[in-house]
DNA sequence: TGACGATTTAATCATTTGATTAAAATAGTT
DNA sequence: AACTATTTTAATCAAATGATTAAATCGTCA
């Protein structure tokens, strides 16, 4: 009975402190949001912050949990995809990231700052190793490559250049003087540009 | 005379609290810092952060500056000197930000996350737009790939492949398996791989 | 309706934290 | 040694902040 009213507000009051949190957590980092810039953000008393999720800590802990699944969603998919060639796969997953992150654009450096201040808090989550150093992708630089190169630089090679700009807009926007919408084009052509780039770069092996 | 001691004294007490600060706000980031972290890591007492710099804010700025002015030094002069071919000078990035990084691996990621939280405090400061989009970097580049791409993807592609793996090296850590010892030779490797793979994109043109 | 549980709020607490102050220690000068 | 300015410390303040509590509100069902 209690469970049914709370199941049924699952979509409103919890879940709407939850998606402030992500706002929130993600412009600002967790040591320099307070618990109160989220109750505003959702419009509520900040007491509510703990009556749902306890503390600052474990509300933290989700966000970032859903964060990190975002942030590979969709990408196992594609690496172990045995019917798609090294280039196609390259593609989608430039594709694939550039639009999730031009709608998520402040993910990258929410993930890759956190997770520096708080490495323990990934192992206990999924197994990016197993993933990456075992999908059909790895194999295919392999072949590509004539195992002449570790193909870990590859997968760092399409992560650089299809994240880095996302990572780095605040200061690009300076350095290239280029407004969000420049910005967007850019990041654009990229998705077209980085399987091109991807494909030479292997055959210079 | 008053002049005099404190003169004396720049490469002990202050100088010592900037260094620690250095460490700190760069371990850490502005948020996570507490003052009394910097005392610590100074060995002196709280206050005389305050005695000395006013206030953590102005600490702050002076680590901020000092830290864009090393994320450029020895650039600019690579960039604009016209005796260097492109992969030349390809190859000088390269290994001067690599080994740079090496010794400052903290020092992108707390670049970039703190004028992503503050991006005023970047326009007072050097102009970076005027040292890369009037190099002379920047025109090779044009010249070999015929102006058919914007050159500022190969800026964005030089940065990304040597500064990345120094932002991501907690996430790479997981994914690659590496420990600090992997991590290091592989950036090393790096450094003869980089030039190598943006002269072939360069070709793609 | 009214009673009960779930939800929400206002008020408050205890701790942390940036900053200040007054006094102590130190060093230099006469 | 005595005086002075500088440096350093211990103690303390005031504001910010995560968390709690008690009361108010809301919705549901008998």
């Amino acid at each position: 009975m209690a469970k049914n009213v709370r199941a049924e507000s699952d979509t409103s009051t919890e879940e709407k402190i939850k998606k402030a949190a992500h706002v929130v957590f993600k412009r600002k980092g967790f040591a320099a949001t307070r618990t109160r810039d989220i109750a505003d953000e959702a419009g509520f008393n900040l007491a509510l912050l703990n009556y749902y999720f306890r503390s600052k800590e474990k509300l933290f802990d989700i966000v970032m949990k859903e964060s990190i699944q975002q942030f590979l969603k969709g990408i196992a998919g594609i690496l172990n995809n045995t019917a798609l060639s090294l280039t196609e796969k390259v593609s989608l997953v430039a594709e694939n990231y550039t639009d999730m992150l031009s709608a998520n654009p402040d993910l990258p450096l929410f993930i890759l700052s956190e997770i520096k201040a708080n490495p323990e808090k990934l192992a206990l989550d999924l197994n990016f190793k197993e993933i990456i150093m075992r999908s059909h992708l790895f194999e295919q630089i392999q072949e590509a490559t004539g195992k002449t190169i570790n193909p870990i630089h590859f997968i760092i090679n399409i992560i650089s250049l299809t994240v880095f700009p996302f990572v780095a807009s605040p200061l690009l926007r300076v350095i290239g003087d280029l407004n969000p919408q420049d910005f967007n084009s850019l990041v654009e052509d990229r998705k077209k540009l980085i399987p091109v780039w991807i494909e030479t770069m292997l055959k210079a092996h």
